[in-house]
DNA sequence: GATCGTCCATGGAACGTTCAATGTGACGGA
DNA sequence: TCCGTCACATTGAACGTTCCATGGACGATC
């Protein structure tokens, strides 16, 4: 073999290259690499980073990993079946996780369980080392997603309340004080006749919703008849909607459990020839873009979703770094969004 | 250190305690790991596998991605600005990509670009050995990120189609002949009068479904009138809905660029009492979750989303695997959705 | 009986980084 | 002079896997 074109297959650079640049040793590049700045001075510095300039040095983040035991990624489950109308929601929240992520030197893993072993993945990732922890949405209070990941002793975080006897690794919204500053602007227009419009399900937040909305009506004196209250799906919600406004003595508000309920029924009195915001206030639960697209833009409870990614991130890291996180639960505020819709 | 508690702190189980357990060596367990089934016995497979059945051992992903060079994790492109009301449609997507990579064992790996620094995230990716190929949706013709890929000879496949002078790794949709059947379909039903609808926006696709129900018309010797098409915002295509369908002489036939758009329209008949399916039909485009909560279903064309996720991760797979990837790129059909509202 | 090919299996080295321990020179106090 | 301390820098080993070259057994062929 003389003669050889000898860069055929030219080695990537590497540390000990940035170090050989740098005149200085293999560790030395990667203490200033990690910040470690106890442990060189600033000339050093200097000269690792311009080293690392000019080589176009990337670390290599297999490596990192096996040595450090770190990925510096975090898995987020995601349902596979998410068919209804919260797509909207989920997809923002999932960018707005990437975000949160990315601001810490981090990246979001997304995945899905398969149907035959739906707990299986969780406990897969982190021992293959694919991710440091596991950011679940959607929780219930019962959850048996965050109870497997507490028993695996596998960092994670809900976004939704968790019971008491599992980890306080949990963000969520306060769906009843949003609820109630919604009641409290109807009232304070002057609003008597309410009605409450509001998906199906039994998840705690959508009889969180009604609940906040029964419950600060009742503090300012004004009943909530029991027939104008309906959880259902969107052509019931479609239904109900106009049976209520076409009926005799028909609500001045309606206060729905979602943005997406409240487009609804928006598009209803529409078509009933009401003017929303004039004729009959409506009003929705979330504030995000579903709420400017509508006509009027609705009158809602903005969930706070960079905030909450934050603090799902933060309360992953704080466990893979310190083996634990004695932070409680955090139950955030929502923003009243004031739309042309009440 | 004696009377020691050993195992105060155990070594993870590796490849060479399966090694130990089955009498084997180091490179049998990782051949049967990888499936060269031209190195190993039946007789030595059964051993390792119930080996590691019995250690509960998961190869270490660091370690192997060190090693052999590969990731087996894609990366997927979220732009961080997506708030209209595409999210539905992308959200799918993105679940069956997931699903499309998990069946071949890769993982899916979310990012967002950095503003000051839109590309660099891409090099960086790969540079870092976090994905081995990038999946790009919504690519335009002329698209930035699959020429800035191709030149960085980085493994990629766009959800779009690219220019002949670009690498041919997409897929994308046949609008036109999809809206070639939508048309048809409506044709065949006895429909004269016709009026298209769409978001705004100059993304070939938009372009694409009009150009396919105007050409289709002409085929038909149908024709549809410059006042009777229209492109815009959401409101716009309300405002404009109501004053068709309210004017003399209103189409029969609504047409439109999406089941967004389909939906508004849809609510806005409604609005003005007239029967969807009946008085007035009304199509879409997609064929996804949304176009089954209104009310009647719609007829759409439905994307072979699963069938493009697929392809799209085969695709990537063959570049990393054999360096490049030949295949031209791939225009798939849609299919016709019938649904109540045509 | 030497040679070859096939099948299966092995051990050394390497991937690129961080951990853990050790070294060095300067400085100040006893 | 000796020792301890501080600030900074270095070296050997390890992380857990796959690449690469080689080895032995066995049967077939010359």
């Amino acid at each position: 073999m003389p003669g050889g074109g000898a860069d055929r297959q030219r080695r990537r650079v590497g540390i000990v290259d940035v170090a050989a640049a740098a005149g200085v040793s293999r560790q030395t590049v990667s203490n200033v690499l990690n910040g470690r700045d106890e442990y060189y001075s600033a000339a050093t510095y200097e000269k690792v980073t311009s080293a690392m300039q000019a080589l176009g040095y990337q670390p290599n983040r297999a490596a990192q990993t096996l040595r450090s035991r770190r990925t510096t990624q975090i898995g987020y489950h995601i349902f596979g079946e998410q068919l209804d109308r919260a797509q909207g929601f989920t997809l923002h929240f999932l960018q707005s996780l990437v975000k949160a992520a990315s601001d810490v030197d981090h990246q979001v893993l997304v995945f899905t369980h398969r149907r035959d072993d739906p707990l299986g993945v969780f406990k897969d990732l982190v021992a293959r080392q694919a991710v440091d922890a596991i950011i679940v949405s959607e929780s219930t209070v019962e959850d048996e997603r965050a109870r497997f990941l507490a028993d695996s002793r596998i960092p994670f975080a809900c976004f939704g309340r968790l019971a008491p006897d599992l980890p306080q690794h949990w963000v969520d919204v306060d769906n009843t004080a949003g609820m109630r500053e919604v009641v409290d602007v109807l009232v304070a227009e002057g609003h008597q006749r309410f009605a409450y419009l509001g998906a199906d399900g039994d998840q705690y937040w959508k009889l969180d919703r009604l609940d906040g909305v029964v419950r600060r009506l009742a503090h300012h004196g004004v009943r909530l008849p029991k027939a104008s209250v309906f959880r259902g799906p969107d052509q019931g919600i479609r239904r109900r909607a106009r049976q209520l406004l076409t009926g005799k003595n028909p609500p001045s508000a309606i206060v729905t459990g979602s943005d997406a309920v409240a487009a609804v029924v928006v598009n209803v009195a529409h078509s009933l020839g009401l003017r929303v915001g004039t004729d009959v206030a409506i009003t929705g639960f979330d504030g995000g873009a579903l709420g400017l697209v509508t006509e009027p833009t609705l009158t809602s409870a903005r969930i706070p979703v960079e905030r909450i990614s934050r603090e799902l991130v933060t309360r992953c890291l704080r466990q893979v770094e310190h083996g634990r996180d004695d932070e409680p639960g955090l139950l955030l505020p929502t923003e009243l969004v004031r739309g042309g819709s009440a």
